[in-house]
DNA sequence: TCAGTTAATGAATTAATATGCAGTTAAGTT
DNA sequence: AACTTAACTGCATATTAATTCATTAACTGA
């Protein structure tokens, strides 16, 4: 059994229902064919983020990190990102972001008051931003954490 | 001692700072002059709602809970609003909404596209954003609103 | 006054979660 | 092959959190 696929698994689960402990998580899986013990588990959630927040009765419950507030100045970075960019392509070690037209201006600041490690500038049009990377591998580290956030 | 001003105080620690297991959070109250035990730190955070997040490095902290996105499109105008708006004057039937350098054309498109009453037009400049509305009161009510929402 | 009620509390206990460590596997290297 | 290296895992254990239980104090109505 892979990884990836359990990781896959535990996000949806925990996308369809409310799961507030590990060994309820444990059961779940198993009824799903996975077999993997709590330790398993706990390093699991901590790879994918997830936090344990109160339900309005006082239960817990699971919630993979996409709407979680942790009042960070990384949190605002990835606010506004996921407000005004649309999407990202990838040519060699240069970016594109796109943002709905008029915001690539905004876009542009945002990631160049971002320190992000690899980027070393960014030339902002009305709707398209044109990132250069130091070299192809800090492109793709840098698309790949720019499609994360979109999704 | 009492229990509210201990909840109070609790609230107050976890928005100044990062906060990941009770152990900790009862030091910290000990250094305030209140003691608890940690069944009671349980029980109050139980109470007051309290999730336990994960923050960038994998770490938890508790966070007091608030208001979720609803993601309406009030909620996607209030927010974008708030991001880039940084302060409104008025001149008879004109105001002038100011944003951070290259946003307003982004906060006019903003502005056009919710329909808002009495607001005749924009023109959107570089950082400020020129409204007209229809008459004085018009331009008065815009005016206080876009004033609640920067406050 | 006095039995009954409620809320609050801490010690002890139980439950839940995280982690040190050793074993396994897979992929690459010499 | 023999050796590294890194990722992944479960077991045992440590750490952290929730709950049970007994106690206390403050109030209530008979």
């Amino acid at each position: 059994m892979e990884k990836s696929s359990r990781l896959r698994m535990i996000s949806s689960i925990l996308g369809e229902q409310l799961v507030g402990d590990q060994p309820t998580l444990r059961e779940l899986l198993l009824r799903r064919g996975i077999e993997v013990s709590q330790s398993s588990l706990s390093r699991d959630l901590k790879e994918l983020g997830v936090s344990r927040e109160r339900t309005p009765d006082g239960l817990f419950a699971y919630v993979p990190p996409q709407e979680k507030p942790v009042a960070t100045s990384e949190e605002v970075f990835r606010r506004r990102f996921q407000t005004s960019v649309t999407g990202v392509r990838r040519a060699a070690f240069v970016l594109l972001v796109f943002s709905p037209p008029g915001e690539a201006q905004m876009v542009g600041r945002l990631l160049d008051n971002t320190s992000l490690p690899g980027l070393v500038g960014t030339v902002a049009g009305d709707d398209t931003v044109i990132c250069i990377a130091e070299d192809e591998a800090s492109a793709g580290a840098l698309e790949q954490r720019f499609q994360a956030l979109i999704n």
